[in-house]
RNA sequence: GGGGGCGUAGCUCAGUUGGUCAGAGCGCCGGACUCAUAAUCUGGUGGCCGCUGGUUCGAGUCCAGCCGCCCCCA
């Protein structure tokens, strides 16, 4: 791959039902990311899509008596139309009923075969079907599995097993000697404790229902539904198809899943590319968990709250401002409606909304709506040279948040300078000016710095809150889209064109009473 | 059973290798200002840093035990 290229995933989600707040606060982090990088000039790309085979969406299928495919075609748009609400940037979507994602699973897997890595044996265990997985008697509580509550089949069939075991030592290593492999550090813990206690061998493959990929050498097989869904993140790329594009984009730079799904992704993932010795992704980063707190919706899980439900009431911006800047990303969240309400208002409606609304206001009532000649440099007082400091610094940080996968922190660094921004309107007392025509220039350059601190905000806050940026980005007379310019080249002050004509207009964020 | 984590102001959380580490934001109280979405700026209130021992000249910061909460286990 390229050095500018930066290719992230996301988890293919489960179509056994409808996306949830869990899946969109996942999506939505990614495309926060997505959208910087973007920004700062990386090649991106950014996957995500449907897992559809295994026995459980077979048997939801059933039991809504539609066939899987039925069911899942039927189900993927209801998918599609959250990221869409969502203005999730995805490049690509697969799912993996395709026929590009089909054929290169069964080479894949048939090389891991020709290799010696997959052989034949017989599995007798407990499965639970609710969590895709064989159960030891250890894990269970009297007698039904803890997860879903229900009691484990015994299952005795006829196997493909991959040799994992065989790679603890070399997974081990990799933990030790690459700290970003597994993201954040405790996870990385957690991954390595466990790695060390050994591996046994993973069943790869199933018989006692039809809907999966097939293996090549053994039809009556289908590939187990997890083997099946990590390739996705090969198989959309090109592999197998055309090795041009997945030298380009392989590794991934990110794949970014729950903690629930760390085992699949840090250690079988990366094992069974060692068995083909495919590159490893640089980083699997593990988030925690949303939990619903908060009197409005106590009653709710948060697998039953769908994203609509609170994006008419705070917006595509509200929403994922508020799932960024408020959960710690690498630890569990909680998600409250009044946390919510408290957010969008302290930080989209007063600090960010209110700014945009008293400069444009101003310009347009002390200067007749027209941007003046950008300050010279021997204009500049200390007070604009602290803008000018705090814009870099919020700039800086928020790349090294990323850089980090902290989307929280980056955040809190962009709102940095949207306080510098506010404290600035104060100090400088553009009204008090406007009654002194000898401060005619001071006024003239104070409003310019403002309008020109909106835009490289509109640039910072674009991967966060796109509609909003570009409505700001707009109403500064600025052509085209924010979220295509990049830090480099738009990053500087003065850009701004004397003579511009700014508008003002209704609020970006209007305040939202919380009686209501 | 094994492994991992959390418990710091009312709330959400920061606190590298032990010595200005007792912090930030929100909330609350007061002051300033009036361009603005009763927004903004500013000052302040507020915490035996879960409990008990230990190591140390000195511990949210290390060790042990305990209490409470949580996650993972192919």
């Amino acid at each position: 791959m390229s050095d500018d290229t930066f290719y992230l995933t996301t988890p293919i989600y489960y179509v056994n039902d409808v996306p949830h707040l869990g899946h969109a606060y996942t999506t939505v982090a990614a495309d926060f990311i997505c959208r910087f990088r973007r920004m700062q000039g990386r090649k991106v790309h950014f996957l995500t899509g449907t897992d559809e085979h295994g026995q459980k969406v077979l048997r939801t299928a059933e039991a809504k008596g539609m066939s899987p495919r039925q069911w899942t075609d039927q189900i993927v748009p209801r998918w599609t139309e959250v990221w869409k609400a969502l203005d999730i940037s995805n490049d690509d979507f697969i799912r993996t009923t395709e026929q590009r994602h089909e054929g290169p699973v069964q080479e894949f897997v048939q090389t891991l075969y020709d290799r010696g890595e997959i052989y034949a044996g017989v599995y007798k265990g407990l499965y639970c079907v609710g969590c895709e997985a064989f159960k030891v008697e250890d894990e269970l509580v009297d007698g039904k599995c803890p997860l879903h509550g229900t009691e484990p089949e015994i299952v005795e069939e006829e196997n493909y097993f991959f040799r994992l075991s065989n790679y603890a030592d070399r997974l081990v290593d990799l933990y030790e000697s690459d700290e970003r492999f597994v993201m954040p550090e405790s996870r990385r813990n957690e991954v390595l404790g466990k790695v060390r206690q050994g591996l046994d061998d993973l069943s790869i493959s199933r018989v006692s229902f039809d809907w999966g990929i097939p293996l090549p050498w053994d039809e009556k097989h289908v590939i187990y539904v997890w083997i099946d869904a990590l390739q996705n993140y090969i198989t959309a790329i090109g592999y197998a198809t055309d090795p041009e594009r997945f030298d380009e984009l392989w590794p991934a730079d990110i794949h970014l899943v729950g903690k629930d799904i760390l085992w699949f992704h840090s250690v079988i993932w990366p094992a069974m590319l060692m068995a083909l010795d495919l590159p490893l992704p640089k980083t699997v980063f593990a988030h925690g968990y949303l939990q619903v707190g908060g009197e409005k919706m106590s009653k709710s899980k948060l697998t039953g709250i769908s994203p609509h439900d609170l994006i008419g009431t705070f917006g595509s911006d509200g929403y994922r401002y508020y799932f960024i800047r408020e959960v710690s990303f690498g630890q569990d969240g909680n998600f409250s409606w009044e946390s919510m309400l408290d957010r969008y208002n302290a930080d989209l409606a007063n600090d960010f909304g209110n700014l945009a609304s008293r400069v444009l206001s101003m310009i347009n009532r002390y200067l007749e709506g027209r941007l003046p000649a950008p300050p010279q440099e021997a204009e500049l007082t200390q007070a604009e040279r602290d803008l000018i400091d705090a814009h870099a610094k919020s700039l800086s940080h928020m790349e090294a948040a990323i850089d980090k996968v902290l989307p929280h922190q980056a955040a809190k660094a962009a709102w940095f300078f949207v306080r510098k921004a506010n404290a600035y309107v104060e100090e400088v007392a553009p009204w008090a000016l406007a009654k002194e025509p000898a401060q005619r220039r001071r006024l003239e350059i104070a409003l310019y710095m403002l309008a020109d601190s909106l835009r490289l905000l509109a640039l910072m806050t674009s991967p966060m809150i796109p509609r909003a940026a570009q409505e700001l980005w707009r109403r500064l007379g600025l052509e085209g889209r924010v979220e295509d310019r990049t830090f480099v080249d738009e990053g500087g002050w003065g850009r701004l064109g004397a003579g511009t004509t700014v508008e003002t207009g209704e609020a970006l964020f209007p305040r939202l009473d919380p009686a209501s």
